[in-house]
Formats: C-alpha cells, structure tokens, sequence
DNA sequence: TCTCTGTTTATCGCATGCAATCTACCTCCA
DNA sequence: TGGAGGTAGATTGCATGCGATAAACAGAGA
C-alpha cells in the first residue's frame, strides 16, 4: 500500500533538501546573478557537504528551470532570453488568473483579515525598503496560491513567480517592481467580494503591467546574446 | 561569461537523465501504478547502474510531481488523490486557454495541413484502436503546445497532460476519453479563423467535459482511502 | 603573429562503502 | 488474546574515490 500523504512537508530534513532550498533562494534573490558558473565542489564546501549533495540540488533546480545543467561542464544559474522572459510571464498570467478564479468568494473572514495586513504591510514598505516590498510582494502571490489548496497550482505558481523575479533581475528597469500594493488590494477586494471575473481581469492587468513595465524595452545590457545575435546574422565564418 | 545555449537538448547523455527518462514514461504510461514503492538499488539493478543514478533521477521526479519522495522511507509513484485529480485539470485548462489566446491566428497554412490532417486520423482511429486514439488525443495537444514556441509551456503543458492521463487511468470510466476528434477539430478550426476567444472558449469546454465526465463519481475503488477516510473522521483511536 | 596540436588541470559522471534510520518480526508480559 | 518492547534486516543518507571529459595552456611550425 502507498504510505499516507506527507502532511505538508515541512522544513527541509535531508541535507540535499536544504541545499536545495537555499540555492534556489539565492538564485531569486540574485545573490547569484544569472550565467554564474555553480561548481559542485564549491558549493559542497560552502555548505559543509560534499559533491553528492550538491550535484543533486543542482540536478532538481534544472528540473525547475533555475540552473542549466550540461553534460560534462556543469551547472550555470539560469540565464533566460528576454523571448523564454515573455513566455515566462504569460504562463504566469494564465495560472494566476486561474488562481484567483478559484479563490473569488470563498475567502473565509479570518484569511480576508490576513491578507488586507499583508497588503498594508506592503504598502507601508514600498518606499522605505525596496528589497522587501520585492519580497513580500512574491509572497503575496504564493500565499494566495496556497490558499487554493491545489498542489499543482501552488507549485507551478511557486516557480513561475521565481523564474519572474530572475528575469526581472536581468531584464527590468530599476523600481519597476513596485506599485504593487495598490493593485494588490484591489484584487484582495474582488476576491473578497466574490466578483470573479473582475478579480481575475484586476489580476491578469496587474501582472501584464509589471511584465510590460519591466520587460518591453529590448534592451537589457546584462544579456549581450540580445545584442550579438543581431549583428551575427550578418556575419558568415567561413 | 554563460555558456552559450543548449540548442534542443538532444537525447539525453548522462545516465542519470536516460533513466530519468525511462521512469517517467514508465509511470505516465502507467507500467507503474500510483503508489508503488521505488527502491533505489532495484532501479539500479533494473537499469544496470548503481544507486547513485537511481537517486539522483528519483529526485527529479518528486520535483516534477510524479513521485512522492519520504526521508527515510523511501520513493512511490505518486498517487494522487481524485481531489488533487480535480486540481490537475484546473491548471491544465488554464495552461491550455492560454495556449491557444497564444496560437490563434497565426497558424502558417503548412501547420494547418499537418493539424488536418492529426484530427483526421484521430476521426479514422476512434472507432478501431481506443488505446492508439487515446495516444493521439494527448499528441494533439502536445503539438499545440509545441507550437507555441513557449519552452516554459510546452513543458507544463507536457507535464498536465501526462498527469492528467495519469488520473484518468486512476479513477476514469472506460471510454471517457474519447469523443475526442470532433472537438479538436473545432478548436483547429476556430484557431485558423484566427478567432481568439472562440478557440479559448471551445478548448475550455473540451477539456471541463474531460474532466467532469470522468471525474464527477467520486467512487474510484482503486484508491481506498477515498473511502476509508469517511470512516476515518468518526474514529477515535485514543 | 597566427594556427594547429599535444599536454595539463580542473571538473564532472558514476560506483561503492559505511553509518543512520525505519520496518517487520519475534518475544515477553498482562 | 492483545499489546508493548526489543532485536534483526532492509533501505536510505551521505561521503569518498576513481576514471573520463572538456576547457585552458604551451609550444612548434608556418
């Protein structure tokens, strides 16, 4: 018989499972940037394991689309064209949107509650802290994304905004994450209200703009593949 | 400075990938049913490679979902519940909707030949070789997604579809999923015509009717604690 | 100076071994 | 008979070591 379902598997137990979360959080948080060279020996000293653990973080962060893995020259965090950035983002409407479709109306008073503070909490930090308000504003998604209880949803949820928040690192215009907490809101009060249709559109309007913001200006100097590839067509090697 | 791309990461080369690989299909083909235990050194004699590779490969999976991995206890193809059934459609109509807001109107006339011509054979098929039809059905959503050009879609995409054939192998009825042809071939259609929402609209329907077909009786003997769970709540054990 | 080629070195791919943990069974006691 | 406790076996968690591959470099020839 299959074993009953792990509950809500909790903090990491296995040394592989943290290296893994903690990797992934560095990658988000871009304390390494993009094309950065991830060697297993190096990331077994730093967190005090060996090769074994980190080679098999690194294994399920490409699984996830954080690292790129390649046979025999190894592991490079995730370096996304500005095209696979778009696609990212509208693989994350569609699911937010669907999200926020499931949750319209069944907010109970307690949760309705929790997220209005989250939102203030946002709000409030938005022109003090700016790394913060990044971070809380992720976590507002993926808190809503639990709350639907769908498993998939959530993860699918949890890696969309991740690989968002590196491309926005490598492609967005300094501030262009902010003004979230605003829109934030106003989707909290559809949901809350039950209006559904209005909610998802608030929602889907909300991410088109962060994504449209940041994302439209072809220009992002940290990607010089953007800026080659234009002048190689021209070019004949032989 | 990054490597440069991977162009289509070919066939996979490292064992660890192979076997990734063959679990996965070994599993969305349902030659392992849900639940089953996955001990390492069984796969790894299985595939002629040690347990390392086994591991690793496991890993992998439980990040994809089709296997759930317990500290200490071991891997088991992952046995979700008709609830978690439920969710799985919910995200893959999402994806799908998007994909083809994405797709419509701008089908070449050559893509349009080749979709014909898939949504033919699956008419033909229907009737003789269920199993064959059933194949073809998923194929002819994973074309669409291909055709995108999205990589991050095309593998959502890629992964709902085989989980969701997954759950309709669990609690499905017999025949639930064919009646296939004819709605595919309205979603085609309405692409070419290049009508947006039509399309959307259509393969929603498409799919809410795959779902609720087979999914609706929540009796689906082969998982018991279905069952047993109703009990469960009126026990006290201590 | 440029290119081609042989060598070096850093790193990966994978197998194996040992300690830790869980499961199952068996014994003992009420 | 039913349950508690303890032991043996199986299986995982993790580290280490060896062979293989590819990038980096150096030297020879043009």
């Amino acid at each position: 018989m299959a074993p009953e379902r792990s509950k809500t598997k909790g903090t990491p137990r296995t040394r592989t499972e943290k290296v893994h979360h903690a990797l992934r959080s560095a990658i988000i948080e871009q304390r390494l940037a993009p094309g950065v060279r991830l060697p297993e020996d190096t990331i077994g000293e730093s967190f005090g394991t060996s090769r074994t653990i980190a080679r098999e973080a690194l294994g399920r962060l490409a699984v996830e689309g954080l690292v790129e893995l390649i046979p025999n020259r190894g592991a490079f965090v995730a370096n996304p064209s500005l095209e696979e950035g778009r696609g990212i983002f509208v693989v994350r409407r569609a699911l937010e949107r669907a999200m926020v479709l499931e949750l319209a109306g069944r907010i109970e008073s307690d949760i309705a509650a929790r997220l209005h503070e989250m939102v203030a909490r946002e709000a409030a930090l938005a022109s003090h802290n700016e790394a913060e308000a990044i971070r809380l504003a992720g976590e507002f998604h993926l808190t809503l994304a639990q709350l639907t209880g769908n498993p998939l949803l959530i993860r699918y949820v949890t890696e969309t905004v991740s690989r968002c928040s590196l491309v926005l690192a490598m492609y967005g215009r300094p501030h262009s994450a902010d003004c979230g907490a605003r829109e934030h809101a106003a989707v909290v009060e559809a949901l809350i209200a039950g209006n559904a249709e209005e909610a998802a559109e608030l929602m889907d309007r909300h991410l088109a703009d962060v994504a449209s913001r940041a994302l439209l200006p072809a220009r992002a100097q940290k990607d010089i593949r953007e800026v080659l590839s234009a002048y190689a067509k021209d070019i004949d090697l032989d």
